[in-house]
DNA sequence: TATGAATGAGCATTCATTCAT
DNA sequence: AATGAATGAATGCTCATTCAT
């Protein structure tokens, strides 16, 4: 409630820094404030002085809040996009890459939960502008996990009305991943390895089950 | 620009109505602009207007904006879970009974968008006070799901090992359906039918599997 | 939106010029852009923008926005006044000579719209301390008038008792002018020179009529 | 400086008036304020604070600052319109009409000098989206002028070629009140009917002239 | 000489909320 | 029961102005 309170000043305000160096110090503040309270309840005033930056440095280099939001999460997500691209290594076969990517992911939302807060739950939730950003990093993971479901499908010698399901199960796995995030944050003892684990099952058995034929289907369940 | 502009009128508005008549229509107007504008954008002059109500009467029946999404979100809770619940009946087997389960929740997302909107978007993402409702609902849910699971495993002689993983199994699974869910508010043209099955398959292959003792391990990948 | 768009960089940022001509150089720009849009609009960004000046220079150079903006005035004051004083030779006739003076306005404000604009238009309304300067020069062109009028009424022997009107006269003539300046602006299709005679008629003929002693009142109307 | 000190407060703050009053109320202010500083440094706190009212009752009723001041211009403009209405009497010859025109317009003048200032002043130099109210006004009363020229010189049998000039010579009249009216409000001392009856002469002797084809040029001057 | 970096201070605007009737 | 009238308190944003280099 006090408005300064607990404000935590933020880096040394050591003047004269080159544009580049401040405009992390902003991006940093911003993401930290944003996950912090969401995008609305965040106030310029709280960024600027987390910053330990006056706001108009704050306008004239990164724009207006709404300009301010897209950019820590273009950031934010080109992070979490490397962090999952190093994990997946071409040389590994299909399931260890999926495996790695997984693990990647988790790891990278176990290290930097502000930054998945602020892309995740305030970039759904805040309106309009910001999903787009959103939605392009989902499309890439997901093609990324339908080309490795596909060359696992093809090297099985999967037939095509079972492979053209691939993509739909990217997604699926996509979101669930998001959804296991999401609700991680409100359980954050379980370690990373585990979470990364369940979905890598979900996923892969699930996709066995596919490949091979197994589907329920509500009049012979269980075939 | 209007204030007044295309905004629709709600009901005629008709004086001296008994006061469950105006809570409901106050909360069908409210969960219609929240679901429209978000929690933050939405105003409560827009909402007074669309309920065809004055302000003072919105604050007198239901409190600050706050109460008033929380009230929005209870009445919208319950509703999807007495849908769910009628589609799970105990006398079907436990595979039926999700199978119906599921179909309701898709169903029911179908037929009340708006609601569904306001329970999952808005109000994960407005913050701290409101998330309680759906943590309670999902756990409801997921009590529900898990009561299936396990009688399910039970009856096919699971051990106890495999049995301790049902309630995440059953976590995952409704996470999946809420990202689903969520999903198809983008992708509407999908029939509610075909998300139902997907996620019929995603648990109920999986749960097989893990049933099997089918599951997979970074070191032992595919046993 | 972009903060650089279509903002004419003024002269090729050359640097290490003398003084002299960096003060013109920006006030140059600073005219351009107060014309443009007015005083209150026009931003020391966009001027120094515009002059190919960094901000400090204006400051180092002409001081405030205040100052900056009286010398736009004082150096476009000087300007029209030596234009009018050039027409009026002391040589030719009193009429000729006001006519002279007449042209030379009116031609001046044609070839200078935007110097008259910042000296009359904004100058006018941008409020207190920018006034002096048009008080002075307006007063300096009464006099010059007054002078001519007075010449001519002793030539022609009148009376003190209309004599004494002359000043008044003069000031009329003037405002009517700038009035029809103004006005001038908003139609510019009108030669220069219509407008010239015009007002040489307004003033002459009316001048005229004074000198004989036909004057209307409310008594006598038309006498 | 000081942002309290000298703040008259307005009516006596009383609460609960109905819509029309307190429209009035902040109008009145809006114009004191806006005549005393000018569009630009009026503040909006400041004409709340003068008119006794909270911002926001501002919003409500007038709207955004422009709109604000473009219904200043508004009121006033039909309040000067309608004052000249009065004196010019149709029963009346043209030129006691002409004369009771400039007569009343000279007197509300004096009388309201915040709103002339409002008016002309900070309404011509204020920028864009005011200035379609001052052109229509002035339109209106150059075509109120205009008629009663006319209507004179059919009378005195007047050739088509005089005639054409009487919008012109109107136009100019105008400008020359306007001139001096602004002129004046830097000269208080001189009562209302001197100024009034050297605007009646200035075009009555004028026009008197060009009726008779007394005409200036350059060429054949005093012809 | 010349400027990129930096800010204090102010202003329009909005909104949830509450009286007085 | 119902509401028009009214406001406190924020917040996004801009701009003239000045250091430090």
């Amino acid at each position: 409630m006090s408005v300064d309170g607990d404000r935590r000043r933020g880096p040394e305000r050591s003047r004269r820094l080159p544009r580049e160096v401040r405009e992390r110090q902003i991006l940093d503040a911003a993401v930290r404030v944003f996950s912090e309270h969401g995008y609305h309840y965040a106030s310029m005033d709280e960024i600027s002085d987390v910053a330990g930056v006056s706001k108009p440095m704050i306008y004239a280099y990164l724009g207006a809040k709404e300009d301010l939001f897209t950019e820590c999460i273009r950031r934010e997500a080109i992070g979490l996009m490397e962090a999952i691209s190093k994990g997946v290594r071409s040389e590994l076969t299909p399931d260890m890459q999926l495996w790695h990517g997984l693990d990647a992911f988790f790891g990278y939302v176990d290290d930097h939960r502000e930054s998945w807060l602020v892309l995740h739950r305030q970039a759904t939730s805040a309106g309009g502008p910001f999903s787009r950003q959103l939605l392009e990093m989902r499309a890439r993971a997901i093609t990324l996990i339908d080309a490795l479901l596909t060359k696992t499908a093809s090297s099985e010698g999967m037939d095509s009305q079972a492979r053209k399901g691939t993509e739909a199960h990217a997604a699926a796995l996509v979101g669930a991943c998001e959804s296991l995030a999401d609700w991680w944050l409100d359980h954050p003892d379980i370690p990373a390895r585990v979470l990364a684990t369940r979905a890598m099952n979900l996923v892969w058995m699930g996709f066995g089950d596919l490949m091979e034929g197994n589907v329920w289907t509500p009049t012979h369940p269980e075939s």
